[in-house]
DNA sequence: AACAAACCAGAGCACTGCTCTTGCTTTGCC
DNA sequence: GGCAAAGCAAGAGCAGTGCTCTGGTTTGTT
């Protein structure tokens, strides 16, 4: 259950394996890079137009081959889509990882900034990607398991610094925590080995959602006429707020 | 500039205004109201099955109509998504500022509350109408100007109180901001009549993001696995977080 | 009464996701 | 090596979409 509490994870689970699992038959090989070509001019063709004029038709015929020779390697559009979800996921997520690698274990506000900011400049680099999967989801689509392992490694990150620090200077004045809102978060307590008390998971819960709606903001246009539109001035604006976001952590 | 500042906003447009602008002929009259009846079963399908399926032909076959018919009235389906989002974000503001009419001015905490739980709860009894307007926009798609009026009247609620609060007693300590930082701001500074200091602003829009993040990942799923599923105890846990938030801004 | 603007119905174009059938090639097994 | 089974590509086809164009009708104005 604490498997993550090792500063950052280290598995790379992004990168295809090389040589694991060898796929003997020339067949099966080209079966995987073909998927694999699939996956990547989708993703250019997603980057490019968005997820929702994402033509599976259009895919094959960049490839060269006919409509129907796309099901042979996807069973339909939406699990194309789910495919995408998990790398864009990953993506984030190892990005995500590497920044924080570079910092010293107790520097926990540049931890927090440093992932605050990699998640805004992965979201600003990747915007298509990042409406996908933390965009309104596709009607009628549920998300299946495959996702929740790639989808938890942000969360993952942020839970470590807050664990960390936790570890190291334990004081801090706590809010009261009501019972319904105690046993509300049972599942994410268990998630982080009970670690951290209530006041505090709370606390990076709604640092969690606060990083994630002010880049959703800022991707989606609720900042226009707000906030001024230059990369300088936005990149500002987003520092001050993780910071404020930070001060409701204890950090800083 | 400060026509808001005002408790409430006294303006209803909302409301389609009764006789004013007489459609004198009939066939004026019988055009509001099949524009209107479009919309209506637009706005059916919308809730029904999200705006990524809504169908101008599937609206059309509702009301006994040819497909082709429905470009009389709407010049194309770019433009029936705009009236409904205009709809929403009205509907949405209309909501917001009935339920802040029913407490005392100062009453801050409260009207913040109650604010963020009106918001909250418009967003689960219309989750399609709320992807679309907070969702990641649909590519391509430019939010046009008739959008900024309706889109304002929740900051504008927001703002309000934090200007009634900021009137009646001043003091609180702040936090310094940085000059790119102010002038970042400059926008939202001007629409609010100049009667905030930076600090407060820069957390009224904290408080601001940091709700519409938190009924996001709540409507979009990312609680799951992570606060439990129950309408009790997800209201418990999303009150905890803005009172949360209602603490960084200085109210409680 | 005459005329132009607004309306409706239908056919049609280019596109989508997805299925099914027809042949062909590769694979694993005896 | 032979051979059935599985995997594959190609094409036709179905039902649906947004949107346009044409011809014919209704309506409001002069």
């Amino acid at each position: 259950m604490l498997w993550f509490v090792a500063t950052a994870p280290e598995m790379e689970h992004t990168q295809r394996m090389p040589a694991s699992n060898a796929p003997s038959t020339a067949r099966e090989r080209a079966r995987v890079e073909i998927t694999q070509e699939i996956l990547d001019t989708a993703r250019g063709h997603l980057a490019k137009d968005g997820a929702a004029s994402l033509s599976l038709r259009a895919v094959a015929r960049d490839l060269g081959m006919v409509s129907s020779a796309i099901y042979r390697y996807v069973p339909n559009r939406d699990s194309l889509l789910t495919m995408l979800i998990i790398e864009a996921y990953n993506s984030l997520g190892a990005d995500v990882e590497k920044v924080g690698r570079t910092l010293r274990r107790d520097a926990y506000l540049e931890r927090f900034l440093v992932t605050c900011h990699a998640v805004r400049g992965w979201a600003l680099a990747h915007p298509q990607e990042y409406a996908l999967i933390y965009g309104s989801p596709v009607p009628g689509y549920a998300a299946p398991t495959d996702t929740i392992g790639p989808a938890s490694r942000v969360p993952t990150v942020l839970l470590t610094i807050l664990i960390d620090m936790h570890r190291n200077d334990r004081p801090k004045k706590s809010m009261p925590v009501e019972p319904l809102v105690s046993t509300a978060i049972a599942d994410i307590r268990k998630f982080s080995g009970g670690l951290l008390p209530d006041d505090l998971l709370l606390r990076g819960m709604a640092a969690w959602s606060g990083l994630f709606g002010a880049v959703s903001f800022e991707l989606y246009g609720h900042l226009h006429n707000v906030v001024a539109e230059g990369p300088k001035h936005r990149k500002a604006y987003f520092d001050h707020q993780m910071r404020q976001v930070a001060a409701g952590l204890g950090l800083g």
